[in-house]
RNA sequence: GGCGCGAUGGCAGAGUGGUUAUGCAGAGGACUGCAAAUCCUUCCACGUCGGUUCGAUUCCGGCUCGCGCCUCCA
């Protein structure tokens, strides 16, 4: 049986949809205003292994992965760009889009944009101080008073007293509490603007993921993620909001994602250290970025660098040179009697544990390569599969060139040709010579019964 | 200051009250014209001080160090 981690719970709890087979999940997505960067793609890359062992398991999982498309640091980018905002955020969600397909990341069943649901938003929140859980002021601005919902902090573990006493910053001083956070804010001049009971504004950045997962899951439902950050506020939020203007629960597992560090911190815009997608796939294979993250458990705080993405590629070559020798066969349904298929499946069902999952995955290459053994190659491949690896062509994976590359397949064939002729004729010295030539441009050459075979690095 | 998480072998990274994680790297061997790949063997481990226990890396407590949240952040 599943046991997922329930940051609610701060523990592993058996996992009981409300209403199987059925399965909803909601994760917050992306501000479009940039690239996505590796603490993104880490989101991105775990859920998407959630949802695909999920469905693996026999959920009928329904996935929704929001967009934030107005926000004050988009408004601010477009400025800055001199563009309009449809426009950035238009461009935002293509690179998206594009890292994501990259990265093996299937599309989730629904991706709602913020700008899309306003509407709903407006009803919420009028809910919301029908109920007397907001208020607005002369201003035009309104905000969600946390005094007024019992249970604030049950997600972050915090108390209104503690948080209070760690403020860090001044507050406007005509919010009623200074936890209170803003639900609609009044634009200014020249600010993108929609229509409201309170005048003309936007939404506060919560209110959105309250509206569109109901929009699409119901005001209850199973699973909800996002990266560790957002716990809070964002997520305590999020309940206040949702469990404020329904009167019921709003999530039963809340799930957090580790971040992905650089020198021993976080990665983050704020901090500057982050490295976008795009950048590392200039010099890594999309899918040893994927196999990086799904080594480690997604809990787990995630050190980058470029050692550790060498160490990682290394380690992928394993199990595709593997692949490469062995007839495999067909994927099509996985005995899970196997005992390597039922130890997977325990560590999957273990809180979604990928390390020891893709431990497994090693252990089944070894068993393919010492017996020759087609039906291991064949698990491999398929238990692979569902974290979304080992599905390429194994040759063309090995001889896939990075953005840079010296020597075109052409021109390692015709080397490869000279040194046949080489070894031939016995002449160790020129084919030696070759093979170290193609060495120093990153081919390694191997030599079989059959002639001879090449890969990159 | 408040709250929370973590400390595993050269590196990365799971896990467990007593028995091999796994990968990369290293050493030796088999195979090879030599290599590569593969296989076999092998070195290297659980921050520190106490406690519980027949026995703790694994449970409990103190300490040290690191990280995060408390402000936008995946």
């Amino acid at each position: 049986m599943l046991r997922i981690h329930n940051t609610l719970t701060r523990s592993k709890q058996p996992f009981i949809p409300i209403a199987p087979p059925r399965v909803a999940m909601y994760v917050c997505g992306m501000t479009v205003y940039d690239y996505c960067h590796l603490g993104h793609a880490r989101v991105m890359v775990v859920f998407d292994a959630v949802v695909r062992w999920l469905r693996a398991s026999g959920f009928d999982v329904t996935y929704v992965r929001n967009i934030t498309d107005i926000d004050d640091k988009i408004i601010q980018r477009a400025l800055e760009n001199e563009e309009p905002i449809e426009a950035l955020t238009a461009r935002f969600i293509a690179a998206m889009d594009e890292d994501a397909l990259a990265l093996g990341v299937m599309k989730p069943d629904y991706e709602p944009r913020a700008t899309q649901h306003v509407a709903g938003m407006l009803a919420m929140i009028g809910k919301l101080i029908e109920r007397r859980m907001a208020y607005a002021i002369p201003g035009g601005d309104v905000y969600f008073s946390v005094r007024d919902f019992p249970g604030y902090g049950k997600l972050s573990g915090k108390s209104l007293e503690d948080l209070r006493a760690g403020e860090r910053v001044e507050v406007a001083g005509d919010k009623r509490d200074p936890l209170d956070f803003v639900l609609w804010k009044a634009a200014k001049p020249g600010e993108p603007a929609w229509d409201s009971p309170w005048g003309k504004g936007r939404p506060g950045w919560h209110i959105e993921c309250s509206v569109m997962s109901e929009h699409h899951l119901g005001s209850h439902f199973d699973i909800h993620g996002g990266g560790q950050d957002l716990q809070f506020p964002h997520h305590e939020n999020e309940i206040a909001q949702s469990e404020g203007a329904h009167g019921h629960a709003f999530v039963n597992y809340w799930m957090h994602n580790g971040f992905v560090r650089v020198d021993n911190e976080k990665m983050s815009k704020s901090l500057g250290n982050f490295f976008t997608v795009r950048e590392v796939l200039a010099n890594y294979d999309a899918e040893v970025v994927r196999f990086f993250i799904l080594r480690a458990h997604y809990r787990s705080p995630l050190n980058y660098s470029d050692q550790h993405l060498d160490d990682a590629r290394s380690a992928l070559t394993r199990l595709y040179t593997a692949l490469k020798g062995a007839a495999t066969a067909q994927r099509g349904e996985i005995d899970w009697s196997e005992p390597h298929a039922a130890r997977f499946r325990e560590a999957m069902d273990d809180d979604f544990n990928t390390a020891e999952a893709v431990a497994i995955l090693f252990e089944l290459a070894n068993e393919a390569n010492r017996l020759h053994s087609a039906r291991h190659a064949g698990l491999l491949r398929a238990l692979a599969g569902i974290l979304g690896l080992l599905q390429r062509d194994p040759t063309q994976y090995l001889q896939s060139a990075p953005a840079v590359s010296a020597l075109s397949a052409e021109d390692i064939e015709l080397r490869i040709g000279e040194r046949a002729a080489a070894r031939k004729a016995r002449d160790f010295a020129a084919a030696d010579r070759i093979r170290k030539e193609l060495a120093d441009a990153g081919v390694t050459l191997e030599d079989n019964a059959r002639g001879t075979v090449w890969r990159r690095q």
